[in-house]
DNA sequence: CTTGACCTTGACGTTGATGTCAAGGTTTAT
DNA sequence: ATAAACCTTGACATCAACGTCAAGGTCAAG
């Protein structure tokens, strides 16, 4: 399938497919006239590459799951490499979460000081 | 004082302060040479800033606050336009936090599936 | 043969808060 | 008089993942 065709199966931009090949998550074969040549495989890369990065992975992130997929992998998560990822990215969201939650303390409490209540009850505690 | 002090003094970079100019969040006197001059009150809008920078406001966001230290209240939080982005901004962070659980646990899932035993047990359950 | 739907590469725009140079004027001290 | 340490404006660079336009080649249908 052609680069259209591709894109809309897998709910992407044909742009977006252009620049996962530029990064070099993407490759495909062309045809006589230069027009990008894609299979089945390619539409489970970039679909990997999707729910990847719609969990908040950056493509770089992406990059051992699609090399684990192309490896002959039912799941792109299954090779060391992209577990090493998950676990850097369990740490970075639970950094993340932490720095969240003590800001919202920090706001919560400069809002009370500057008008006690003004803060929003949490539901549940009528 | 001019720029280089305030600077210091607010350990903040000479060119952060003239982009809050530029910005029209602080404005300068200019000396007879050209020099911003600035006086004891810049300080302190700049450490307002500064303060809500370092909790996730955007400079957008510090605008009520800085014209509300102007308009001489002690607290650039008290006034009305101020409350209302501390309102905002709890429930940006609030449902910032809540995507972050969400994909926290999507991820765990992943990973789970691909690597059972590889989540790593949070702290008190041996 | 031409319209229209494809495709190509290339390159600038977006977002926020600066960093970093460039090229130059001012002031203070020696 | 000259170096050192200030200051000025202006403008491009950064980070990510594309969006969007430009200018043009390709191909099937009518």
């Amino acid at each position: 399938m052609r680069i259209g065709e591709l894109a809309r199966r897998a709910g992407v931009s044909t742009r977006a497919l252009r620049y996962y090949e530029q990064q070099g998550l993407i490759t495909a074969r062309r045809s006589a006239n230069g027009y990008r040549e894609y299979g089945e495989t390619d539409l489970r890369l970039v679909s990997e590459i999707r729910s990847l990065l719609a969990v908040g992975f950056t493509l770089e992130d992406a990059r051992p799951f699609v090399a684990c997929l192309r490896a002959g992998h039912a799941l792109g998560g299954s090779c060391p490499e992209s577990v090493a990822v998950y676990q850097r990215k369990l740490a970075e969201i639970d950094d993340e979460i932490r720095t969240l939650l003590t800001r919202r303390a920090e706001v919560a409490a400069q809002l009370t000081t500057a008008c006690p209540g003004c803060v929003l009850r949490k539901a549940g505690k009528p």
